[in-house]
DNA sequence: GCTTATAGGCCGCGAACATG
DNA sequence: CATGTTCGCGGCCTATAAGC
């Protein structure tokens, strides 16, 4: 029974498998590659010499209980649950960082189309029917599909999240809610329906937003609001029957002595210099437990607290704290951090590099990529460490250069590629003739196909596609120089044409692997798939292994097409959004707000004025991002220092509320059987409520540095 | 600087599923 | 069939982003 299971998805197995498999370990030393481009837990460089790197560097092997992969797929995709410290050592050893922050749209981006081509794929569900599968209340314990492949499949590409973080996500995201706008404004009659409805199914909000057509939490949080309203409303009431004027006056005193505690920003606006002294100071005087600190959970209120801060007020210490913040947030981003010798990764490094970085920082543009990267290598220079090496995870499909710029050569090349492979496999399997020459026949309509199928995404993504050509054709004109660079990468790509044949071997032993581990689709099985899909299982996965191809390169293919067509984003998202497309096209930021914004993104805009001159550089780079990648990645969270790649579990200590703690209590019973949310079982450590040491983390910066 | 909105995380529950 | 495991859901908490 197990069996036919699996090979009733063996479809689903096997395209996870040629997604996974060109996947290159890589590791980086120098801090200014891949400083900030990780596109959906894949990382790509514009740098030639990574690419090269990548392109020689050998598949990373995916069969087996490999690194992350059980069997081609990512252990951690299988299932939401089940995350235990074997799995931590797992993810740490093969230099994976699990994200935290929020899902940014290209990783939804990333979900709609493999919910799109696991439909394709599977023909289990139609690709519009989403929001009925996710959103109209699954039956409590039955599984939404029956492919133990199912979730995985939607993790596809998104190596930094696990299964649940997914899942959790796939259930917001398909949100019927989301269609009518979960962001609309209350009218008095919802307000009014919403009291009805919670009376009537007792606070259930789930059963509660699917009438209203939200989500959960918008109900939850629009009915506690409404009663927070109701109790002040008949608080006032009461008050003002019982003494009106005294609380008149206490409120307008507290008022006025917020007023007085209150401090102009203003004051204290682009003034380091205090924040330079305090974090001399600070150095000076908290050298010895710094040095034992990973990171400082509780950040602000750790930094307020420092005895070197008692002359400063309240709004001083904030502002600093804000100030010091950020920078560490650019610091996490640009990954530089993570570059520092492993005896030498603790706060007081982190911190003396900040005041190095205040104290030697120019002027403008010193919060660029580039400014902080040579600025950090300076400050290791000059401390004479050897930075530690970065392993990061690279897609081989990222980087073969291309022949003419377009990347039809490439999809070609791949598809050329894959067709071998494919072949190899199919006579590992011993397939049926016909079904090989089916195949071959395929596979030499390819290059017109690529080409077709090209000028369709190119159709869809006519915006950045057309600006990248407009770009690469521009500069090909500008200079001989790069002339020359293209031909001289022509000859190189030419000869990697040639070597193909050379690499295939390589890449098709990994297939022969697979093939000889997963199991062989059996006439038995392909009875019970339905008719069309089962005649063109194999054009299937061809198919979508091509569609990989060209989502890989055409970045957000479905991006604009998706947004303007289907459902609204949150408002946070879809604002991200609007301001990525617009900024392009004008410059004009016609509100207030808008200027304040801009001043608060001064550092990212010119961030990416500098990704832009890179970009101009990179002419015939394949991978040029689009404008919302270089928005996102130059916008980080705190969360991503907070949960920095150093401990994965500082996060859970911010957690270290009196109830949390509690709760802590009882995990040990939990274990790590039920609700294997990683998040449950990665708790193990958090006893110091302030600072902590993450072994984890230490065994994998170590693992990463032996390694 | 404060408030509000958003969304990810934690954990418990009950039902379905898997296993022996 | 009994038992253990997994899954989906729900309620709540909380960090963070956005708005005012």
């Amino acid at each position: 029974m197990k069996e036919s299971v699996a090979e009733r998805y063996a479809e689903t197995k096997l395209s996870l498998q040629k997604y996974y498999e060109n996947l290159v370990k890589l590791e980086i030393s120098d801090p200014e590659k891949f400083h900030k481009v990780s596109y959906l837990g894949i990382k790509r460089s514009k740098h030639e010499e990574i690419q090269k790197e990548i392109e020689d560097a050998p598949c990373v092997d995916t069969i087996g209980q490999v690194g992350i992969f059980d069997d081609g797929i990512p252990f951690y995709h299988y299932r939401r649950a089940a995350f235990t410290k074997e799995g931590n050592r797992r993810l740490a050893e093969f230099g994976v960082k699990l994200k935290q922050s929020r899902f940014d749209p290209t990783e939804d981006r990333q979900i709609k189309r493999n919910w799109k081509s696991y439909c394709k794929l599977t023909n289990l569900f139609d690709p519009s029917e989403a929001s009925e599968v996710f959103c109209d209340g699954q039956k409590r314990g039955k599984r939404v599909a029956k492919d133990p492949y199912f979730y995985a499949y939607l993790c596809r590409g998104l190596v930094d999240r696990t299964c649940a973080q997914v899942v959790r996500r796939v259930y917001i995201l398909f949100n019927k809610a989301q269609e009518a706008g979960d962001d609309r404004e209350w009218t008095e009659s919802e307000d009014i329906m919403l009291k009805k409805l919670a009376k009537k199914h007792n606070n259930k909000w789930a059963t509660i937003g699917r009438k209203l057509n939200r989500t959960r939490f918008t109900c939850y949080h629009r009915y506690t609001k409404l009663q927070k309203d109701e109790k002040v409303k008949s608080c006032c009431l009461t008050a003002t029957e019982d003494n009106n004027g005294l609380n008149i006056e206490n409120d307008h005193s507290e008022n006025e002595n917020l007023k007085t505690k209150s401090t102009s920003r203003s004051r204290y606006c682009k003034n380091t210099n205090s924040l330079i002294t305090v974090l001399e100071e600070l150095l000076k005087a908290e050298e010895e437990s710094l040095r034992d600190k990973i990171k400082i959970v509780k950040f602000r209120e750790w930094f307020t607290k420092r005895h070197a801060l008692t002359e400063y007020d309240e709004a001083k210490k904030n502002l600093m704290c804000r100030q010091l913040q950020d920078v560490l947030k650019l610091c996490e981003a640009y990954r530089l951090f993570e570059c520092l010798p492993i005896e030498h990764c603790n706060c007081y490094s982190k911190l003396e590099f900040v005041h190095y970085f205040l104290t030697n920082k120019k002027d403008k543009g010193s919060r660029t990529a580039k400014a902080m990267e040579d600025l950090f290598l300076k400050y290791v220079d000059d401390k004479t460490w050897t930075p530690r090496n970065r392993v990061l995870l690279c897609h081989k499909l990222d980087i073969t250069p291309d022949k003419e710029n377009t990347e039809s050569g490439q999809i070609k090349k791949i598809q050329d590629a894959s067709k071998e492979r494919h072949l190899l496999d199919e006579d590992q399997n011993g397939y049926e003739e016909n079904q090989i020459e089916k195949e071959e026949n395929q596979d030499k309509e390819n290059g017109e196909q690529v080409e077709e199928g090209q000028e369709e995404a190119q159709v869809e993504n006519s915006d950045n596609e057309q600006r990248k050509n407009k770009n690469s054709k521009r500069k090909r004109s500008k200079t001989k120089e790069k002339r020359e660079k293209k031909q001289e990468e022509e000859q190189l790509s030419q000869e990697n044409e040639a070597q193909q044949t050379d690499k295939l071997p390589k890449v098709s032993e990994n297939q022969r692997r697979i093939n000889s581990k997963r199991i062989k689709p059996q006439k038995e099985t392909q009875e019970n798939r339905e008719g069309p899909f089962e005649e063109n299982r194999e054009n299937h996965v061809e198919e979508l292994h091509r569609e990989l191809v060209e989502e890989l390169h055409h970045e957000s293919p479905e991006g604009p097409k998706n947004e303007k067509g289907t459902r609204k984003r949150s408002k946070t998202q879809t604002k991200k959004q609007e301001n990525n497309v617009e900024r392009p096209e004008s410059n004009e930021e016609p509100t207030n707000k808008k200027k304040n914004k801009k001043e608060k993104q001064k550092e990212p805009e010119e961030e990416r004025q500098v990704d832009e001159e890179t970009q101009e550089k990179a002419d015939d780079c394949l991978i040029i991002k689009t404008e919302q990648e270089i928005e996102f990645d130059t916008q980080p969270t705190y969360s991503s220092y907070n949960n920095s790649n150093y401990d994965q579990e500082g996060y859970n200590d911010s957690y270290s509320s009196p109830s949390s703690k509690s709760r802590g209590k009882n995990k040990s019973t939990r274990a790590s059987n039920t609700n294997g949310n990683q998040r449950g079982d990665q708790r193990y450590t958090s006893d110091n409520e302030e600072e902590e040491i993450d072994p984890d983390s230490i065994i994998r910066n170590l693992l990463i540095s032996v390694d």
